[in-house]
DNA sequence: TAGTGGTCTAGACCACCCG
DNA sequence: GGGTGGTCTAGACCACTAT
């Protein structure tokens, strides 16, 4: 005999759904009942009964599709979501003071395989930046960015001295798409220089690149000194 | 004049939102009209406009506050997802051959550093597991891994010689918490040659440990072939 | 083609919290 | 206190797709 309970929520049928498919009452790959028979057993209405399992799909705990029903992923692929952070912000929040250093400014022709990433004509300059991120005076990151200014023509007018060219183009550029790419990379001689690194540390190395509406944006490699971990809980 | 259309779905209130926000029709810290007006605006309903501002809200644009209002954050905290997957799908969607070879199993005592990283006794035996992922015969993933028997019983019986401990885990047991942690590490010789590398050489890491309710599950440390990139767009 | 989820409407009550 | 977002209800039509 159950205790069914009047006035659910939505929250409450996520956490009595997900309380089911983790004690395997509905075992993975298996059908739940529709959402007209939920809705009836939780005493609810449909249109909440959704909401909750629409959001369990989204988290990645169930598949649904029309006509064929709402199923329990066998492996459920967990999704882990990442903020991408201001590296002011990281180094703040971890209770660090942060400070900012940049080392080089200059237009130059765009490197070729820079146009074959970005898919643009290499017949054009772009404002290449170096610089440092600092948490309490100890390297943090060493960043390289390339701007389009095509895309970014203001950027042209910033010395980028004072505030990082991230910071400056969060504030300024809105984008539309972002590709963020994660690996690990070897220190050269130049990288471990800046980072107080020894060569051939490894380095873990972030590199995104923005668009707003197909248009390229920037494109930044991003250094962090050894020891560096990317953690996220969920 | 604006040119109001009729019918507009949630998707496409997404749409014009963030788009006002990109151009700056709306700036950033600026607060926009209730959801009333913009129902209205719309032509549509309150609930759809809802949807609308909810999920933008999620995905980082946007701060809802009740009585406050709906506000455009100034700097975007852009989220990426990642879905975790197992290693033998992100082989074979890749359209590569995938093989599973197990190289060593063992129950030992728990090392200190485990039992202080998971917060458990340390007079407990744990499953030592170590593994090999192929990817068309070529070193992909270099695993390791530690399974609490208190926990997970039925490992005990598993010898893992066919089936991996990660696709046999996510297959019997459920959880409910997930750490994960990114770093670059350096190759010692035994990774290396497990990998085909040299010792020395940058080795993408990624450590994932999981509960079921406060009670730890597993730990694993994937270490990945030389050249290996996470990549994430959105 | 029939059944399922996807979405919209119209209305309501409530919790929160700024002024 | 009053306005805002958070959520629920009851009903409807539609899109997709398995069979």
């Amino acid at each position: 005999m159950s205790t069914p309970r009047e006035n659910l929520s939505y929250k409450d049928i996520k956490r009595v759904v997900l309380e089911r498919i983790q004690k395997r009452i509905w075992a993975p790959d298996s059908l739940l009942p529709s959402e007209t028979e939920l809705a009836e057993e939780f005493s609810s209405t449909r249109t909440t009964v959704n909401r909750a399992l629409r959001e369990l799909a989204e988290e990645g705990f169930l598949e649904r599709k029309r006509k064929a029903g709402t199923r329990v992923l066998n492996a459920p692929l967990r999704k882990a979501q990442f903020t991408i952070p201001q590296v002011s912000d990281e180094i703040t929040e971890a209770g660090k003071t942060y400070r900012y250093s940049l080392v080089n400014r200059a237009l130059i022709d765009m490197p070729s395989w820079l146009s074959a990433k970005l898919a643009t004509k290499a017949t054009q300059q772009v404002l290449y930046i170096e610089c440092m991120h600092f948490a309490d005076n100890a390297p943090f990151q060493y960043e390289v960015r390339w701007i389009m200014p095509k895309s970014v023509p203001a950027a042209l007018d910033a010395d980028f001295r004072e505030v990082g060219p991230g910071s400056w183009l969060a504030q300024e550029m809105p984008f539309t798409d972002l590709e963020v790419t994660f690996t690990a990379t070897k220190a050269d001689q130049q990288i471990a220089e800046f980072l107080d690194a020894r060569e051939g540390d490894p380095i873990f190395t972030t590199q995104r690149t923005t668009w707003l509406r197909a248009q390229p944006v920037t494109h930044a490699r991003l250094y962090f000194a050894p020891g560096y971990k990317m953690t996220t809980r969920l």
